[in-house]
DNA sequence: GGATTATGTACAGATTATGGACTAAAGAAC
DNA sequence: GTTCTTTAGTCCATAATCTGTACATAATCC
């Protein structure tokens, strides 16, 4: 509970936010839907959207409604056309930035391949900084107004700091001004993709996206809000014990699943996951045996983290939706021979519709959807 | 986001219910203090709290503030007088009920041994509706004014339906009507017992609360809020995977915690807890032995918990609280060394305080918190 | 073309919070 | 012990916002 009162600035700003999101939620609509569906009269939600309409973040589209009697209502919905975000990602081997307009349509995107693993981070930042601005000045050139940005890491962030990334060999970063004076958010590169797959993906409410890069991370979504633990560490499904005294992982544990579906373990002398892809289909049986013990490792991971989160589904993502042909059937037979009778049957796994741009959308879809909860402080109306 | 407007009437009840938080955690306040912590003026505090007043959950407790210069306030503080709720429980070998009052102070207590595994949940519910009624006229009988009840089960609750509990032999039982016409909600023994811990307990707001009972559970409390997952069926601790290919469980899985640390793994041929610690304290290897292993399997499903809900402390509760002393070191020994480097330490691990009474309480506390979470709708304000 | 139906706006009215003035009650200063 | 200062709480006129009824508008139906 935000303990400050309401007052009547924030009854409207609340009002605008709420009659936004129902725009947003289910599409266009017409103020009379709008009022019916808010629980405000028709009176004030004409007033709330014509102060949206002068913010630019709705537009009206038309009359609407054919076949029904009366008059044909405007359907006032998102608007694209002037408020954007930046989203950032760093990660092992490139740097990406992608623009995002407030009905979440992918304006632009770039990729800067590069060797990030133990990397000075002032240079890379400085790198990553040359690309924001260049892709903030191609919006702008667009029409485009970036309103702020997020990034997205691979490693634990603890209040916008940026405590370990392991594979980057970095500690304790704390990045500022990437964007100019944009306001900045950063945040672990398997909680961004999460969201990513529910703003950009699947569009499901309740899963859990697994995300396969040199490390195994997962990010929880309920109700179509991020589950971040007590410190903004929960998640970690590549250190969740499989074998109890299983080799040593290098998180200093015993069996974790990193060790045995982690990017090393599923390659071995391999170089890429493409080469992975071609000896599996062609047959290869080492290739086939690496991915039956991840898979039988997945699966046992998962079951701990179906009892332990109870996701309404499982996705796959990053390295594991290639994979997925060969890993769906040892992964869901794991799940279904180990949940027995606790539920009535294992949550849908399915495979990641957007690979690997998921974090870095997902950073610029936080963004948005802090603009769209409250649209009165984004935007100062 | 609840999508409805914001009209006066919700305003107001808002702000009514930020004000009652704000006496409620921090302790009294005179109404200068609550208008500069709820960042409305103090004529509105004013006329709130006069509201509440009259609705009888606040009262004013004489002048405060020593010391300092200036007419001197008078405090406003939660009032017990009058509002209270009941808690419910049916365990296996148990039934009970207490009443609360809305300061959290335990008013009524009753407990009626029983055998319910396998039973007729007609019979049962009988049974517990009877204790229900009697302790509601006791309680008003005290001039208390019982406003709602919450009713604990050992099994998996959902949209208000126990829809399987294994040791009582329960499966889709509709629960109503239990208390009158009193409005009654239901939930699994693990999350209101963490919920107890919560309010009744050590008051932290972020652990991860265990229920050693028959089987074990947990319930997460994030920021004082229990994380339920999608369809409320998280935290199923019992079920983790501690050996991939282990002992059969009942659940129809292999390995899971509960073959190794539940109460019939420890107990073996003893037939209660209390003989159990007989011998632990007389050093029985035996006794010790099991403990020992139990010990060691909620270390390793524990880290797996860690890393994946990021807990802030553990409290061991149930049968797990009075064989602390013996789980202590192998569970913190083998959290220890698995949790490695991944984050700073280990999570406290903590015994805790109340006990067999949690879940009951908690499911008073619940009632509790609803009518603190909306004064306006729970009271007729 | 007139009846019907629904949309969106106008304006007066209701509700609630605000802000400054005022009273009340205590300690501090002299 | 009288007066000043400071803080608490209330009063009342004002302001912000939403509501509700009335009404102009624009389509379909017959």
């Amino acid at each position: 509970m935000s303990s400050r009162g309401v007052r009547h600035d924030s009854m409207r700003a609340r009002n605008l936010a709420v009659v936004l999101d129902a725009i947003h939620r289910t599409g266009p609509h017409t103020r009379a839907a709008l009022a019916e569906r808010t629980g405000l009269t028709k009176t004030t939600v004409s007033s709330l959207v014509a102060d949206l309409l002068e913010a630019g973040v709705v537009s009206e589209r038309g009359a609407v409604r054919g076949g029904e009697r009366g008059r044909p209502g405007v359907a006032v919905s998102l608007s694209g056309q002037r408020v954007a975000t930046l989203g950032l990602e760093v990660n092992i081997d490139y740097l990406a930035a992608c623009v995002v307009d407030l009905t979440r349509a992918v304006r632009l995107r770039r990729t800067r391949p590069a060797d990030n693993r133990n990397s000075d981070p002032a240079e890379i930042l400085g790198l990553l900084r040359a690309l924001a601005r260049e892709t903030i000045e191609a919006a702008e050139a667009g029409g485009l107004r970036v309103m702020g940005a997020a990034l997205a890491v691979p490693g634990t962030v603890e209040d916008g700091v940026l405590r370990s990334a392991p594979h980057l060999g970095w500690r304790d970063v704390r990045v500022a001004d990437l964007a100019g004076d944009l306001p900045l958010a950063i945040d672990n590169e398997a909680n961004l993709a999460a969201l990513g797959e529910l703003w950009f993906g699947s569009r499901e409410a309740d899963f859990l996206y697994v995300s396969g890069e040199i490390g195994i991370g997962a990010g929880l979504v309920v109700g179509g809000a991020l589950f971040r633990g007590t410190y903004g560490l929960a998640g970690e499904l590549g250190h969740v014990v499989v074998v109890p005294d299983g080799p040593a992982c290098r998180c200093g544990g015993r069996g974790c699943l990193e060790v045995y579906a982690g990017q090393d373990a599923l390659l071995g002398p391999l170089e890429s996951v493409t080469a992975l892809v071609e000896r599996l289909e062609a047959g290869e049986p080492r290739a086939l045996e690496a991915c039956a013990r991840a898979g039988h490792a997945l699966g046992v991971a998962l079951t701990s983290a179906v009892h332990l989160l109870d996701p309404g589904r499982i996705v796959l993502g990053g390295v594991f939706a290639p994979l997925f042909p060969w890993l769906d059937a040892p992964v869901k037979d794991g799940l279904g021979a180990r949940l027995g009778q606790m539920r009535g049957a294992p949550p849908p796994l399915v495979v990641s519709g957007i690979g690997a741009d998921a974090a870095v959308l997902g950073a610029a879809g936080l963004v948005i959807q802090r603009i769209l909860a409250d649209p009165a402080q984004a935007l100062g109306l």
